[in-house]
DNA sequence: ATTCTTACA
DNA sequence: TGTAAGCA
């Protein structure tokens, strides 16, 4: 498929998906006429170089974890070196760090609306 | 009609 | 990222 129908299905707009080739996280065959070709395994693909990237995950460590993410949702062990599994160790953590920052941030957000509630009920 | 590249806001 | 220009 083209840029425009890899576009729509993925809910990304043309310009990112080549903005994400330029970053190396998405490689498509170029038709004679120059067109980008897509395979049809890269929409799952995309979207979940997306969830990554909405994770986070930089887009250094998603190029490194490519081959583990081509194709199924199964992961590729076999591309899997040991620095890039020491690099998503890494990433994992960080990203349970931001969760406990979201959380926190979340619980507080729940306490202000909660005493503004109250203190609506009490009147002004 | 659709895509491509380059470049600017 | 959006958008515009000038091609193919």
């Amino acid at each position: 498929m083209r840029i425009g129908e890899l576009a729509e299905r993925t809910g990304t707009s043309r310009r990112l998906l080549r903005y994400y080739e330029e970053q190396g996280l998405l490689v498509p065959d170029r038709s004679a006429n120059g067109y980008r070709e897509y395979d049809d395994t890269l929409v799952d693909q995309v979207v979940r170089i997306r969830g990554l990237l909405a994770a986070g995950v930089p887009t250094k460590i998603i190029r490194q974890i490519l081959p583990c993410l081509t194709e199924r949702e199964i992961v590729q062990f076999s591309g899997t070196t040991e620095p890039i599994l020491t690099a998503l160790e890494r990433e994992r953590d960080q990203m349970s760090e931001r969760i406990e920052f979201l959380t926190r941030n979340r619980d507080a957000i729940t306490g202000y609306i909660t005493a503004v509630k109250s203190q609506s009920r009490t009147g002004y």
